[in-house]
DNA sequence: TATGAATGAGAGTTCATTCAT
DNA sequence: AATGAATGAACTCTCATTCAT
């Protein structure tokens, strides 16, 4: 009995996840392609193949949607990003690793533009922004994982701060660029693309390299 | 009597060109934020003291405005560097300008969301592409420049290319960076920001510099 | 457990139904009075006691609840009429029966004018003219029904087309006419009307008795 | 110097009567197509090679306009048929040209929509009922001329009520059957459209042919 | 949990009308 | 007389949200 009771609950509960997984898929595509505002619930229950009433069974408004799929994408990210490092033995590993992470992010339609929506809805309603901010504390605490010391070695407080904002100015370069990319696909192709991300993450994750053999920019 | 006519014309010119401008002041403030789907036509109007029928007066829509915004804005901007760059006698002084612009622009809280506003639009609206494609023809054409080619010297074709994606990539850089840094001022500092963007400034103008003195990073 | 769901869908079924029957007569009642173009989906909503956004739940467009709404009258003037004639079972009978309707019309303070208001409609939107048109089919086709052969008896093609045009014609001449009586209510009272109409009717209907027998028709 | 100026002021008068009868043209037409509602002043002008403002100058009101049309062609109608009545001799020749002048008709794609136009809008703005009634006045009172009494003869004053009410009736039987023509064309030609016509003439006009050779109908 | 009919505030847009020129 | 910029009320239609089932 309660045997069979746990398996109608995990039933339900793997019917749960899906038409979770579903709408939060369907929201993806939708918050992508037409922005949050423009966004319908409408259609992104029809994509997931239930209706709207459900959306509102599993989020409290579109607001909450959308922040949930930041969250899960958030999180989903990073854990890909650190698993990646993990396998690094070397230092020169772990740089190649992130490196390729930034530049390979290139292939990926969604991320980078839903990346700019959050931010741009972030902006516009501060009431959000706590929430907004404590998903991204997930990500910013990898910088503060091993695998970084072992990138950067031991550095000094004003160093850090320096590094941290490098840091945080990688994905929005991403972003920018893979925008324009889509408005000037002839100009920025995807190889140039590739080879000017990898040239702007060399400027900010190793600045030190050319400092070290020569004078930096004085800026 | 032609004198009159002349006079009472250009007062009446005179009116249209104030309502003009002040609708689009109004609507570069309210598109920036709110974003344009979230903006409504009635502040716009409020603000430029005006009827919500006025902006039809001037303009075919919403999107028309919006797209006419972009225009104006662009041409104004082209003509800042621009006349800034010929004031400038050595190749120095123009990179010095040039690179003054853009780290300049994250002074300016309006364009650069208001470019990533327009991009998303132009990503969503591939009927209105074009008219876009159009205004921004005006601020490529400033890279056949003469002071650019001061700057840049004479190069090959693939040369070319490269400087092309390099230079198209610089506002969109600055503009995922500003948004970043509306959304975390304290570890992106409008300092460190200057210091970021000129750091990819001249990983994307000088890359020759570092590579001169020193080994660039392959990429 | 199944004759409750059924129980309850048809309950909601039934809301359902009420809430389309309301929103067209209420539909009716604004077209009528107001016109097409004047009629206020707001006030027909608050005439159905339903809400302007249920209106579009129903319909698809102020377009789309007329010509829902034509449908709907047609169809039932045309049940009318031929239950009307079933029961008739000589062919005196039948004409009677015919006649009566026709001229029974000039107490409908609305169905007239609804008709004009649809053809001028027709007129002016051919892209739904062919609604329009296979809503009519239904009443053409009882035309081609038992009771207007025994009317009408066998007839070679060109009678047939002629009978056909006279009883297109019956419809029209009835909503001219009551359409004037509105404006010149003394001139037309609804006496002379109906005297009129049963005239024309026999005018249309029978032109053969006079000239056969050289006797009208007495009614 | 006076005559002068009498010719300045003709000058302008007839530049005047030019842009009414522009105007009115224009709005014919745009009334007829669109219908009063729909119908739009900016289209009218623009017809006329007027601005929206003209309108204004010469009529006070959209409504204005509307009714000074149906004032205009009303009057113009009139004198048609008046003038083709004084050229008839016998009673005969009468009766022909006022059947030739209801079915003829037909060829006027304007006038009979226009007036059901008028007598829509009539019932609907019972405000302006009065101005339409004086304008139909003058149609009214063709029945009493002298025409009228050759082709009637002498008449109890039943017999002129009735006789009345026909004459009435012939208009607006006119103008439902052309509106139907447009509707169904393939089943309502112009030919047997002007037959239809003729036969309603008949019957509305001359019942006392069946009279008398026959009875006429009781109703 | 899921549905979808219903709500209702609010959006962009239209257009008759006004008025300074 | 004529223009057309400006007004602003009014309209249709949308869509996030609610709730009875």
């Amino acid at each position: 009995m309660k045997t069979m009771q746990t398996e109608e609950l995990s039933r339900q509960q793997l019917r749960i996840r899906e038409t979770q997984a579903r709408l939060l898929d369907a929201a993806e595509e939708v918050f992508v392609r037409d922005g949050y505002e423009a966004a319908q619930l409408d259609e992104i229950a029809a994509r997931a193949e239930r209706s709207k009433g459900a959306v509102y069974t599993h989020f409290k408004s579109k607001e909450d949607l959308f922040l949930a799929l930041f969250e899960h994408r958030t999180q989903s990210y990073v854990e890909r990003l650190l698993s990646s490092l993990r396998q690094c033995k070397t230092r020169e590993q772990s740089i190649v690793a992130f490196r390729d992470f930034y530049v390979g992010l290139v292939a990926d339609r969604a991320w980078p533009i839903l990346t700019l929506e959050f931010k741009l809805f972030a902006l516009r309603h501060p009431e959000s922004k706590e929430r907004f901010r404590q998903a991204f504390e997930i990500s910013r605490e990898t910088n503060r994982n091993a695998s970084f010391q072992q990138i950067f070695g031991k550095l000094s407080r004003t160093e850090k701060a320096e590094i941290d904002a490098s840091l945080i100015a990688l994905g929005p370069v991403v972003s920018g660029l893979i925008l324009e990319s889509n408005f000037e696909p002839e100009r920025l192709s995807e190889k140039s693309l590739r080879r000017l991300l990898g040239r702007l993450f060399d400027a900010l994750v190793q600045p030190a390299r050319c400092e070290e053999r020569g004078a930096d920019v004085k800026s």
